[in-house]
DNA sequence: ACATTATTGTCAGGTGGCTAACAAACTGAA
DNA sequence: TTCAGTTTGTTAGCCACCTGACAATAATGT
């Protein structure tokens, strides 16, 4: 669905939270999307080099920059198509009792592998 | 745990299947390990540079390219350690209708997205 | 027999993850 | 005040995934 727009789905993330929560600063970022500085990093650096973002740095601390949607940006943003329809399709009409054993099964797991990979 | 190997995850994978089931057509590996023709030949070739694979091509079909361990591999794998303590730490103790139930809402949307992109 | 089609592997180029190492900017304590 | 430590973002280099295009080889149909 994002293929016409030229868009990943990382980058699409970004675009949204943009969307729906205003001018951002990166490293909020990286928590919010749960990826690493590096990765944000270049992601946003795409952004910026097709012109939908902005990086403006902070004026009291210089080392942060906020994130902005420029005018294109917000443009492409409301021509996306909505993409709710992918979780429609996978989990439409499946027992609710059976979606929330699921999430609490993988999150379990993943607390339970990031609690040793921490240790390691 | 494979890093001090110098591993990736699928060459794990790769390696485990040649360990268990012997010399295999690459063209069959492409749909056990469910990849892309194309990731699995960049996958096998750091294998091969590697000096833990070897890729020989069939007498009768020469486009076909059969993988077999080398003696350094076998090596290598038997140092290995054995990575089912992940799956253990993961499950251990919980509940076998919940994964069950997990596994079915899973495998159920994972069909279903499937269907949908291949009609796009 | 020959042309078309299908299969297999590779290459090129892109996305998105990671770690390690670095520079710049801020913070705080001696 | 200065200097060590922390935070923030970037760069470099790797893994693993993808698509699209290509070459080589089989297989098939006329």
């Amino acid at each position: 669905m994002l293929r016409p727009y030229d868009l990943g789905a990382t980058q699409w993330y970004v675009l949204y939270h943009l969307a729906h929560d205003g001018p951002t600063m990166q490293r909020d970022l990286v928590q919010t999307l749960q990826v690493e500085r590096a990765t944000l990093s270049a992601i946003v650096s795409v952004l910026v080099r097709k012109g939908f973002v902005e990086q403006v740095s902070d004026r009291v601390d210089q080392r942060q920059k906020l994130l902005r949607m420029t005018a294109a940006g917000t443009k492409l943003w409301n021509e996306l198509p909505d993409l709710a329809v992918i979780h429609d399709v996978a989990f439409d009409g499946i027992d609710d009792a059976a979606i929330a054993a699921t999430i609490q099964v993988l999150q379990t797991a993943t607390e339970r592998l990031e609690k040793l990979t921490d240790r390691i």
